[in-house]
DNA sequence: ACAACAGTAAACCACATGGTTCACCAACAG
DNA sequence: CTGTTGGTGAACCATGTGGTTTACTGTTGT
């Protein structure tokens, strides 16, 4: 279910979430740092990646620590990458098309 | 402004119209019949890809066609590639951290 | 043992979103 | 000219979403 992941990603915050946590893991509070909300809120943001698939979290004593899933995105990768294909096919049949005339 | 993207593909129906609209352009109507949805509603949904800049409209005639931008993924595909690498890179440097030890 | 700290749960709120129906307009087809 | 068809605008409604605050639990440092 690509949906989801879109759906998760297509909030700025969350997106900025994945885009940190791109860059390694972090605590929730390491999150919620630069941002001017709650750390509720963030915590929100983060258990919605987390049934989208895209980010795991483990609680390490009183910290819960976030990391991007390995497989994080290829779903979204392959989706986008065979609609590219899709359409672009259809554009060389219209060429050919074209050249029929 | 990606997660506007992503926001607009977040929603199954939009995603289904994007699919739909990878084989190639269709009316308004032509994009409704499949669903159970009312024409409205499917028009609201095209207007909310076009304000994404995934999808272009023209009317001719009474009938308002409805086919995909080319470009419209690159920007979706070029953040996803990006944020795999990083990420990637990142596991590289662990794993040389824990050859070091 | 205690105080401070990180997270969590619950209740709540404002607003956005996805959908409907109805009335209407413009473009064909006869 | 007239009826039908494709689309549009507006009003409206239910639900979901993003955020808050408050109170609480469990960990950790002293």
């Amino acid at each position: 279910m690509v949906h989801q992941q879109f759906a998760a990603l297509g909030d700025p915050t969350r997106l900025a979430i994945v885009e940190r946590l791109a860059r390694g893991p972090a605590s929730a509070g390491d999150l919620a740092a630069p941002t001017t909300m709650s750390l509720p809120a963030v915590l929100k943001h983060v258990r919605v990646l987390e049934d989208a698939g895209l980010v795991t979290t483990v609680k390490r004593g009183r910290v819960r620590e976030c990391r991007l899933r390995d497989d994080a995105l290829v779903a979204v990768a392959t989706w986008t990458a065979q609609q590219q294909a899709l359409w672009s096919t259809r554009l060389d049949a219209l060429g050919t098309l074209l050249e029929d005339m």
